[in-house]
DNA sequence: GAATAACCTAAAGTTCGCTTTAAGTCAAAT
DNA sequence: ATTTGACTTAAAGCGAACTTTAGGTTATTC
């Protein structure tokens, strides 16, 4: 049994054109034609794209899961680099929690900042010395060196 | 004392054309020129520079700088909006690193499923249940639903 | 005073992941 | 039989945040 390009768009959460867009960037290796060029996906190719939606959903980029299409091509072969890509992946992921854990301290900082501004007047926000220490604490840049 | 553009870019991390980039864009509203047109930084834009960084290292797009910039402008009476501003920024920071820690998960999988894999073979990996429940939980997609 | 380094503007190019448009074919429903 | 709707390709467009290129002026250094 095979479905067209609207229904697979349907039960992916996707558009025909960006199923489309995906085969012809090649990163749907295996959907097959009608003489008439009208795209026949059968079930494999659905459990593909979901395995598509995986790997774009554990950050890679598009070209990364065409060169992943590539290692599974080669088969056996490219097991260590495959494992080494996902590893790559999981410290690129640690780092952006990381950022985004910091970016959280310096919003809870703005939105302090904000509160006590409409509490006592934006203007006598930092005779709150908590709010200074925090401030020297989370936005001294400290690759920036003020001469003199 | 002032600072040419080259020396503000070292300072900030940024290049030149970077930091003209941002000036087109209205991102530096303070920043006066010579005669020459030569950019004349002061410490008050080394400061704001600081700002900038700051915001969009909370995940600010250049275009909501803009949009506080105007805010700024307008004073006191911009000052709950402003709040507002941080607080939905914080919401789309928690959705992320939420969105982040998922994707961690799959990344675990994927690694157990290669250190499986090179263990015993790409084909006697899902003989072990554990992954399999793993699999299952992790990468059914909801939204699928395979007909027949 | 001439070479070189740093500055300037304006505009086009880049990357990513689509989305949109244009122009057309084909199959089913009325 | 014709209209509607789903499918096709190919190519251009989009938004974000720069980067690069081109062509030119100014400032510093030998």
């Amino acid at each position: 049994m095979t479905y067209t390009i609207g229904k697979v768009a349907e039960m992916m959460g996707l558009t025909t054109h960006t199923l489309r867009f995906y085969d012809k960037e090649g990163l749907l290796p295996n959907v097959s034609k009608a003489k008439s060029g009208v795209r026949q996906f059968t079930d494999a190719d659905i459990n593909w794209l979901m395995m598509l939606e995986c790997l774009k959903s554990t950050g890679l980029q598009l070209k990364d899961i065409k060169h992943y299409i590539n290692l599974l091509k080669k088969g056996n072969s490219s097991l260590v680099e495959r494992a080494e890509m996902f590893k790559e992946q999981k410290i690129k992921c640690q780092q952006e929690i990381k950022a985004l854990k910091q970016t959280m301290k310096k919003l809870d900082f703005k939105i302090r900042y904000y509160e006590e501004a409409l509490k006592h007047g934006e203007e006598n926000v930092f005779k709150n010395k908590e709010l200074v220490r925090e401030r020297d604490k989370l936005f001294k840049l400290n690759k920036v060196r003020i001469s003199k």
